[in-house]
DNA sequence: GCCTGTGAATGTGTTCACAGCG
DNA sequence: CGCTGTGAACACATTCACAGGC
C-alpha cells in the first residue's frame, strides 16, 4: 500500500462495517469481504476497496481477522478510549437519547445534561444529573469536547454557540434547523422528518395515498 | 430542458431546500439560488444544477418564486397530499416521535402506534392510541403504507417483516440494526450512535480525549 | 482454489464559465 | 447588469478484472 487519504464516503462506512463487525465478533473470529458484505449489505469489491485505504489487513484466502479490524476501524474514527459528551435539552427526545445504552459501544458516554427548564435540574436520570443551561462553562473544566443538541428548533443556534463558547468542538445536531458554527468546529446533524420525508419517493406510486 | 433523471444525491437534498424554503416563505416571496445557498448551506450553483434537473423555475434576473418552489419539491418527492404513517415501539425514542409535532409540516401523520407490550396498549398519546403488535394487519385495511421501526436491536426485523406482512411499502428504521425487506419496499435508516461515531473522526486530534 | 489488494475503466456528482433572458 | 440554466471540464466514487499470496 501506499500513500493514501481515505475518501469521506469511505469514512461514511466505517461505523456501518463496524457495527457490523461487533456483531459478528461473538460467533466469528474472521469473516472474508463476501461473508461481511451480505452482513452489512456492502458490496464486497467496495469493503476491500475501503479497508485497503487504511492498510493490508486481510489474509488472501482466508479474510480478515474480526477483532483487529474493529481495533483499527475504531483507532481511525477515534474512538478508542471513551469520549465524554453532553446532551443540551432534556425533552421527548432528549430523554431517549439519554436513556439509549447503545452508545456505549462506541466508547461514548453522556456525562452532562442540561435544560433551559429550572423544574428539571436536580433530576437524576440514567446516572446523569440534569443541570440548568446557564452551567454549560463547566464543560471546559470537565473536558467535555462532544455535544448533542436536542432542542427546539428556535434555540439550536444559541444552544450551538453557548456549546463553541464551553469548548465543544464536535455537535450531533438533533433539531430540525442548519447551525452555524466557527472553523474548527464539526456538525453533524440528524433531522428526522427529513429522511421520511424522502419516503415516499421511492415508494412504488400505486400504493402511495394521494 | 431536455429529459432528466433526478440523481440520488439531488433527491437527498430535496428535503433540506423544502425544509429552507418553508422556513424562508414567511418573509420572502423570492429568493436567488446566492440567497438560499446562504441559508441551505448549498453552494449556488449546485442548487440550480438541482432544480433544472426538474424544469426551469426561476426567473433570469430575479431569482424563484418560494411558493412555486415549494409545490413543486413536494410533489417531486410525493408530499402533496397526508400520508399516514404507523409507529412500532413505544419506547423512549417511539414516544419522541409519536410526541413531535414536526412531521406535519411534511405532510405526514402518525396514525397508529404499536407495542410488544400489553401495558401500554390502551394508551392514548397525542391523539393516538397504542395498540398491541399482533394488531398490525389492520394496517392494509387502513390502508396506511408507510412505518417507522422504533424497537429494540433484536426485535428489528420481525419487525420489518410484520409490516411488510400487513401491507407497509416503505420503513423509516430507528434501531440500529441493517434490516433485510423484499424487492418493491424502501428502507432508510438512521442509526443515531453511527452519527456520533463518526464525530471525533473529524474534531482536532489535540482537544479530543484518547 | 479461495480471497485479498489494487490499477484501470467506468459511472456519477460537482464545479466552472458563460450564453442568454428579464 | 443580475441571475438563471446548462454544456463542458473536472473531481470523486464505484466497479471490474486479475495478479499474486496463502
Amino acid at each position: 500500500m501506499r500513500y493514501h487519504r481515505i475518501p469521506d464516503e469511505t469514512v461514511k462506512r466505517l461505523p456501518t462495517y463496524l457495527r457490523g463487525l461487533l456483531s459478528l465478533s461473538s460467533e466469528h473470529q474472521r469473516i472474508s469481504s463476501k461473508g461481511l458484505a451480505e452482513y452489512v449489505a456492502v458490496k464486497p469489491w467496495l469493503i476491500r476497496k475501503d479497508f485497503s485505504y487504511f492498510g493490508e489487513f486481510g489474509t488472501p484466502g482466508v479474510g480478515y481477522d474480526v477483532v483487529k479490524l474493529i481495533n483499527h476501524i475504531k483507532q481511525i474514527l477515534r474512538l478508542d478510549g471513551v469520549h465524554k459528551a453532553a446532551l443540551v435539552g432534556v425533552g421527548n427526545l432528549g430523554l431517549a437519547v439519554l436513556k439509549y445504552a447503545g452508545f456505549k459501544a462506541y466508547g461514548f458516554e453522556i456525562a452532562a445534561a442540561f435544560d433551559i427548564d429550572p423544574a428539571k435540574a436536580g433530576k437524576k436520570i440514567n446516572g446523569v444529573t440534569v443541570r440548568h443551561i446557564s452551567k454549560l462553562g463547566s464543560l471546559k473544566r470537565r473536558r467535555i469536547t462532544l455535544g448533542i443538541v436536542a432542542v427546539p428548533r428556535d434555540a439550536a443556534q444559541e444552544t450551538a454557540d453557548a456549546m463553541v463558547k464551553a469548548g465543544i468542538s464536535g455537535i450531533l445536531n438533533l433539531s430540525p434547523y442548519h447551525i452555524e458554527v466557527p472553523k474548527g468546529v464539526k456538525v453533524i446533524s440528524i433531522d428526522i422528518a427529513m429522511y421520511l420525508a424522502r419516503l415516499p419517493y421511492y415508494m412504488p406510486t400505486t400504493l402511495t395515498a394521494r
